[in-house]
DNA sequence: GCTGAAAAATGATTTAC
DNA sequence: GTAAATCATTTTTCAGC
């Protein structure tokens, strides 16, 4: 499935799965594109099998759940073997996010988040093991994401 | 709810609706938790209530959805008055999510996606028009993002 | 606070158009 | 892409532990 195909009304699917995707039902959102629950439910289907729904998730408020640290780890890695470290990464106690970085002094970001700063510790530790190096450790204050559809003027 | 009072089985919950959030119901997380449907129907409730659970959202691979572009933008805003600005940040077109940073040299951290370099200038702009210096815009080649729940050795 | 069971409501699937 | 009927699930409610 080419980008090119995903059309408004799977924009508008999307918009309203990342606003709700626990709640709403197929004809909820039908009622939103002015189409028919039918259409949705292969909509959302097809865009699920072309992984342009990646998943269903939960957004915890890690702070609220224990985990008051979060950390943004600088890091750089190989070229050659950064990608094939991803899910070793991931799979480190507290990681919650990994991204590759193109420009910038460092390629990998790491996110992780721990009940204090030596939580963190470990992590930055088996990032080293892994032979990357931590070029810097930034903490956050607040982190809030939102949904996004399409750019207003075409 | 304070931190403390969310339990083992309330991690187990939230890691769960962190795997998926649309299609476990209940009953399915129930039997992952040894509990009843009716438990956990009302422990999401009061996690809902709480705060704990923020929300639930699709994941969407903006890449594959058209939106191949995603930079992060490092930026400086005067102290006092970078939380309310994040509203204003967060409306503005392609961005996605905006973290405020503690420590480092710049104290916002937005990110943007787009169909090309072209759609990230305009939220630059933006940015600069509410007093916020854009100090470093870095491209992200790829994003993962894992559930988390515990720490396996207390 | 947790459980289990019945009733009520809702969503998904199938089929045909 | 839509609509209707059927089927399967889930949520609600509540009595009981």
């Amino acid at each position: 499935m080419p980008a090119e195909d995903v059309d408004e009304i799977d924009r508008e699917i999307l918009y309203a799965l990342q606003e709700d995707a626990r709640t709403l039902s197929s004809s909820d959102i039908a009622e939103r594109t002015g189409t028919s629950g039918s259409t949705v439910r292969k909509r959302i289907q097809r865009l699920e099998e072309a992984g342009v729904v990646k998943g269903y998730s939960a957004e915890v408020d890690y702070e609220r759940s224990g985990y008051p640290i979060r950390m943004l780890l600088f890091c750089t890695a190989s070229i050659h073997e950064r990608g094939d470290l991803i899910p070793d990464i991931l799979a480190l106690d507290g990681v919650v996010s990994v991204q590759e970085l193109i420009t910038g002094e460092q390629n990998l970001l790491v996110t992780a988040v721990g009940r204090s700063d030596s939580d963190i510790t470990p992590v930055a530790e088996a990032l080293l093991d892994m032979g990357i190096t931590v070029a810097d450790e930034v903490l956050v204050k607040s982190h809030v994401t939102t949904p996004f559809g399409r750019f207003e003027e075409e």
